[in-house]
DNA sequence: ACATTGATTGACGTTTACGTCAACGTCAGT
DNA sequence: ACTGACGTTGACGTAAACGTCAATCAATGT
């Protein structure tokens, strides 16, 4: 596979002022990428992908049928995995990603923003001090293995060699 | 495979309530607890504990048919849910609830060992990171909403009295 | 013209972590 | 003997988060 010439956007939206493209006429104008790209750049499949847009975490423009990702998507994305490895759950992180970039302007809105903030600090505040505390656990573990192991082996493994 | 899915319950725990009381003749003897009694402790329920003995995560004594509860399970349990605050999957949290009372004395084994704990802790350090970022972020987006908030609201609210 | 490549929309399957009955046993009190 | 309250073992249901086809379509290479 080698690199085509110019794509030529079928149904134009309407963003001009794009300097160079990528590297295939697919669906990827400047800075947009195609959902195989967006899930190899971050090791996930297109599934997922659609999946989270299901679930309202990324809304994607559409060059016809196909979905086009500019940067404000790979920051939730970015945002969204983030959220996975801490454990919450997509509708959780939705809460949080919206607020990323919602104006909110009434004053319920915000302090209805304050107490989620709130929620979830709590929350990770709470799993902070958890994984201080396993981590500690774990390097004791450690140390008792490497004890162990540098210790003339006296049980199962071979007779040490002398 | 990462380890990261549901949220995290709202952190139940350390309560060695234990001073000779005696609502009946149940099943537990000294700090032997029932299913319920210790459900309550944890604040989960009797369902939650006997799922995760069928997950290998405990093994209580019985009296009869009715289970015992002793503070091995105890310890396991809130390791358990530790574990679940922290996104780690019931398998997982067996891997490592596992080593913590067990004799590991071969070579191989202490290896294996020292591969488990390094993949968790490596996986605890990423969240590490990824919570002290997020909770950057968070207060971030407090100051913002409580300085909007002092803000006199000139947008949609009642408009501020001059 | 035709096959290939990659994307799209269903729709059903799967795993994890329990919830929710149902049916039954059993010990305590009356 | 009867009634609860609590416990036990199935068995089925469910929500979340995708995996796995299948059918289809569109732009491209040859």
């Amino acid at each position: 596979m080698a690199a085509a010439r110019r794509p030529a956007p079928p149904v134009a939206g309407s963003d001009p002022g794009e300097t160079g493209r990528s590297r295939a006429g697919r669906a990827s104008l400047a800075s947009g990428l195609t959902i195989t790209e967006l899930a190899q750049e971050f090791d996930i499949t297109p599934r997922a992908i659609r999946f989270y847009e299901d679930k309202g975490l990324l809304t994607p423009q559409r060059a016809g049928r196909n979905r086009v990702y500019a940067q404000r998507d790979r920051t939730r994305l970015k945002l969204t995995l983030r959220g996975k490895r801490l454990g919450l759950s997509l509708q959780e992180i939705k809460q949080l990603v919206d607020m990323y970039d919602s104006p909110a302007d009434t004053v319920p809105q915000l302090q209805a923003f304050l107490q989620v903030l709130s929620v979830h600090r709590t929350l990770l505040e709470q799993q902070r001090e958890d994984i201080a505390i396993t981590l500690t656990e774990i390097a004791q573990h450690e140390a008792r293995c490497r004890q162990l192991l540098a210790a003339p082996a006296r049980r199962k493994p071979a007779r040490a060699a002398s």
